[in-house]
DNA sequence: GTATCATATGATATATTCATCATATAAACT
DNA sequence: AGTTTATATGATGAATATATCATATGATAC
């Protein structure tokens, strides 16, 4: 029988969901969806100044994580945000960096 | 003059925080913390079958995130979690985790 | 003082993630 | 059928993060 560490299994679910979210690229799109809904994958390269395969990875990501979703119209594929999640963490880690972390808008890099 | 890149500078405090957030042992601490209120730096390896320099190192992480504060008590230093951002920001992952991404629970890594 | 206990720091090899490249698929139109 | 437009996928070097090592600092007791 093979012993269990302790709570080690239980928190890898919540890593990987934050792994999505600490990428410049991905918090980018994941703010622009939430600011303007739904948008196709050519306006969000537009709007972002990206190349279309680099956000076609990062929306792969984000759809795994369920944090947008999509649906096909003709030839493109509209993405929106998931509000039910998305909206209340945003204002949550908004409040937070201004309040605890103000810091991080100043740093270059995480102290480790 | 420059020109500023659409949105790209306000989102890297962001990642940054969610960075911190994206591993198993600061998340493991985390999760000990919030459970347990306030403990000491040997009780937490103790807890979690870690080395002291690996838990030191992810306490100075989250402590430059605002994520968790410390005092000193003679020897030690006993820490404790941010209730105010992290009790709410663990719910909402909790019940996004549920809801939106139980693929998390079972894969092995992210799909990018 | 120095010895011991508790925690922090800096350096490093290894492991992981990132952005880009080349290419594939999918839908609409001729 | 073939062509164009829109998006997705797989592979890869380069960049970054991780855990561990050796060592330093800080506080108390002797």
């Amino acid at each position: 029988m093979k012993s269990v560490p302790t709570r080690t299994v239980f928190v890898k679910p919540y890593a990987l969901f934050f792994q999505a979210l600490a990428n410049q690229t991905r918090m980018q799109v994941l703010h622009l969806l939430a600011d303007k809904g739904s948008m196709n994958v050519s306006e969000i390269c537009g709007e972002l100044a990206l190349e279309q395969t680099h956000v076609s990875h990062s929306l792969k990501c984000l759809t795994f994580c369920g944090l947008v979703t999509s649906s096909r119209e003709g030839k493109s594929r509209i993405y929106s945000v998931n509000e039910q999640t998305v909206l209340p963490l945003l204002e949550i880690v908004d409040n937070h960096l201004r309040n605890y972390a103000s810091n991080l808008f100043t740093c270059d890099a995480l102290e480790r």
